[in-house]
DNA sequence: TTAGGGTTAG
């Protein structure tokens, strides 16, 4: 219809109804964003109409909508005459853009040129500087407002509340929407949306009765925020905003279904997220994104992939965020081959240079792949590489132990102007906690004093967990206590250090300064602790930690449960560790590896064997650990050739892997019976490579069946490994010994006390604090 | 003719 009036206006004679005609085909096009329109500035121009402000200002308006900022800008300053319209329509133009900055230059560019601003100006430049966060300008246009006498207009009162906010004067933000004579919809969700970026839920949702009360009727904007809120609240809380907004016949539309949908997929609801889903026809890309995100996040990775591929039949195009949400499945399943083909079809949408899918597939490749090359393939495919990809790929590197690199590449990425963020920061922190000195930590930790950013808590406590791994105790209780507050991921991550490097009463200790700060235990930290009760075999405090996790609710976390198995297991209760394991409704391997582990401790080889086979009829998989106490439970009872058929059934079943504590069991369960000789030949034989261990196992066996040749052959082996472990003499003197050559087992003795083995410990010791130190003058 | 609030991930 437009363009045949257009063809009648070029084709025609000028007329009195020229004019008319021109604006309104400006207007109609303006408000569809139709770059048509613009084939009306040459009959303007041709026909004397050049002048015209109003024209032009339409004209200047459709050249921002169609043309972009820089052919606007010509525009308007080749515009004859210009009114507020014209220097309003471009800073709109501006602000709309992002382009916050010269928004605000061209601002001060009008009052300069002497053009009084109106409350459409104000509006726009207020939008920028909540953007920029400039309060100083946004309170001189504030002040403005109220000489003009606009502080009533409800548009300019939103916008105020959106720049204090933003600018940190929240109460001063709320008290304007309380004082608002004519607050609407719009005012009170834009003050739910500043607490929602505060992360203060409770405010946001207490506020929305304050709107009820204030007779102030929500619409589809305040609900999609509330459901924002409600994820974090809880479940019972978004069913509650979800009916309240039918009970205020609130439409569905799209945003609103898709925030709806996201609420229930949060709370791993997938059924009632699919029926929100189905309740209208509509979809797009980020409703079937958060499905597709739903199952992913609900471990269901085959129905996000069909969901997949029903977006894709439907006409809807995958995004950046789809191959995101899709790839993590693969990472979660760990499945590479899936991960290629999402890499595939995102080449062939040319997704594969964008930012964010780019990201996600770096992630899926340091997750799924044994190498790091296909990641680094893709980092140097990425048009510009964010903060995010050099974290995740400094991340990465440090999981496949690529520890000197991943230093290598954060300072690259400096170098190359990116700044780290606390994610970075903490990913490259975790790579010091795997080096053997703490040179890289010290560094670092200057490094984050001098940036500011030891003020935030995850680096702090990516800090605390760098020195705490480096079993460096005193640091790390350092720089927690400079913290500006710890949580339970500070002492939790402490405490969990200390049971690895065997300090079990320390750990337990930690709960006293949890309890002194009112630091709550969660499901983590009571695993933690009741993990440091089973390590020092400690019933007192393992009885008190099981009351917390009963009276606190973690008691059904599988990790808790697991937990206080062992401690039951460890402390040789079997009963109590019978009945937490009875109570879970599934216990995984760890469960009952726990279980079959007290059985062996306490003695129970028959049991334990027949727990083993439970386990494989309940068909939970069993592990290395599992294939390790079935090897213990048979060499403690002497069950030799059921032993070495356990071995070989179960590592080919369950695809395990043998390692060197496999073998070091099974040698000493051949030596043990006396088959010494079978036993050479599995260490000889063996796929890895010996240890000195294992030479000892075989010696110790050697003693108790008084095979001196084969003992000599075992300690001269073992102490070509280790030549500073004088358990190899003292194994050997005793075999000596036990075979009545009592004058050779003075005679080794005598040589461990000419070479002095006490001060080798100490030797070593000094030579590492010597290269400590050398490290840090580096 | 120029002005305000909303959805998906890492």
């Amino acid at each position: 219809m437009y363009r045949r009036t257009l063809y009648a206006v070029f084709s025609g004679n000028p007329s009195s109804r020229f004019r008319d005609i021109c604006s309104r085909i400006l207007v109609f096009c303006n408000s569809r964003s139709l770059r048509d329109g613009i084939c009306v500035h040459s009959p303007v121009i041709k026909l004397g109409f050049e002048d015209d402000l109003y024209l032009n200002n339409n004209l200047l308006c459709l050249y921002s909508k169609c043309h972009g900022l820089e052919q606007a800008r010509q525009f308007f300053d080749e515009m004859p005459q210009r009114d507020v319209v014209s220097w309003t329509g471009l800073l709109s133009a501006y602000v709309k853009s992002g382009n916050h900055e010269k928004a605000l230059q061209f601002f001060y560019s009008m009052l300069m040129s002497g053009q009084a601003p109106n409350e459409f100006t104000l509006s726009s430049v207020l939008r920028s500087c909540s953007a920029l966060e400039e309060f100083d300008h946004g309170s001189s246009i504030h002040t403005c407002i109220v000489k003009k006498g606009m502080e009533s207009n409800p548009i300019l009162c939103s916008n105020l509340i959106d720049l204090y906010s933003k600018c940190g004067y929240r109460e001063e933000a709320c008290n304007m929407l309380m004082h608002m004579e004519n607050s609407d919809a719009i005012a009170w969700t834009t003050m739910i949306s500043s607490f929602l970026e505060d992360r203060k839920w409770n405010l946001a949702l207490h506020l929305y009765l304050r709107m009820v009360e204030a007779k102030v009727p929500p619409n589809e904007f305040t609900f999609v925020k509330l459901l924002a809120a409600s994820s974090f609240l809880g479940l019972k809380y978004g069913m509650l905003i979800h009916a309240h907004l039918i009970m205020w016949g609130i439409q569905l539309n799209l945003i609103l279904k898709t925030a709806i949908v996201d609420m229930y997929s949060r709370f791993y609801r997938m059924e009632d997220a699919i029926k929100v889903f189905s309740k209208t026809p509509d979809c797009d890309v980020f409703l079937w994104t958060t499905i597709i995100s739903g199952f992913v996040q609900s471990s269901k990775v085959r129905e996000a992939i069909e969901a997949f591929f029903l977006m894709e039949v439907s006409g809807v195009t995958a995004n950046s965020f789809t191959y995101s949400s899709l790839l993590t499945a693969c990472s979660s399943i760990q499945s590479l081959e899936l991960g290629q083909q999402l890499h595939s079809r995102a080449i062939l949408v040319g997704l594969d240079k964008d930012v964010s899918a780019g990201n996600a597939l770096i992630d899926m490749y340091m997750k799924c792949s044994c190498t790091v090359e296909n990641a680094f393939q893709v980092f140097r495919c990425i048009d510009s590489p964010n903060v995010i990809s050099w974290t995740t790929l400094i991340a990465g590197l440090a999981a496949h132990n690529y520890i000197r690199e991943s230093f290598q590449f954060f300072q690259e990425m400096r170098e190359a102007g990116v700044e780290p963020n606390s994610f970075t920061l903490s990913s490259i922190l975790r790579a010091c906690g795997m080096t053997e000195y703490p040179t890289h930590a010290m560094q670092l930790h200057g490094f984050i004093i001098k940036s500011n950013a030891d003020h935030d808590i995850t680096v702090g406590n990516a800090l605390v967990d760098a020195y705490a791994g480096l079993e460096l105790f005193d640091d790390a209780w350092g720089v927690l206590s400079m913290m500006d507050h710890r949580d339970t991921i500070t002492y939790t991550t402490l405490a969990t250090r200390m049971n690895h490097a065997g300090h079990h009463g320390m750990a337990l200790k930690v709960i006293t300064y949890m309890v002194r700060e009112d630091v709550m235990m969660d499901e983590f930290s009571l695993a933690c602790f009741l993990s440091a009760s089973a390590g020092m075999n400690e019933m007192i405090s393992g009885r008190q930690l099981h009351c917390c996790s009963v009276k606190s609710g973690f008691g059904g976390w599988i990790s808790v449960s697991n937990a206080l198995i062992d401690l039951y297991a460890k402390c040789q209760r079997m009963k109590d560790a019978h009945k937490a394991f009875e109570e879970m409704p599934e216990p995984n391997t760890v469960s009952w590896n726990g279980l079959i582990s007290g059985l062996v401790l306490t003695g129970n080889i028959s049991p334990a064997l027949s727990k083993f086979e439970d386990m494989r009829l309940s068909g939970v998989k069993p592990d290395s650990v599992t294939l390790l106490l079935v090897l213990s439970a048979c060499s403690r009872g002497g069950l030799v050739d059921l032993g070495l058929e356990y071995f070989h059934s179960v590592k080919e079943a369950y695809e395990i892997s043998p390692e060197l504590r496999h073998y070091n069991c099974l040698v000493n369960l051949l030596g043990q019976a006396g088959r010494l000789d079978e036993a050479r030949d599995m260490i000889e034989n063996m796929p890895l490579k010996q240890n000195a261990m294992i030479y000892k196992t075989l010696l110790g066996a050697c003693r108790l069946h008084k095979n001196v040749p084969l003992g000599e052959e075992m300690a001269r082996k073992g102490m070509e490994l280790d030549p500073f472990d004088p358990t190899f003499y003292l194994l050997l003197a005793k075999l000596y010994d036990a075979s009545g050559r009592s004058d050779l087992g003075d005679g080794t003795r005598q040589m461990m006390r000419d070479l002095d083995f006490r001060n080798f410990p100490q030797l070593n010791q000094h030579v590492s604090s010597a290269r400590d130190r050398f490290d840090m003058q580096m």
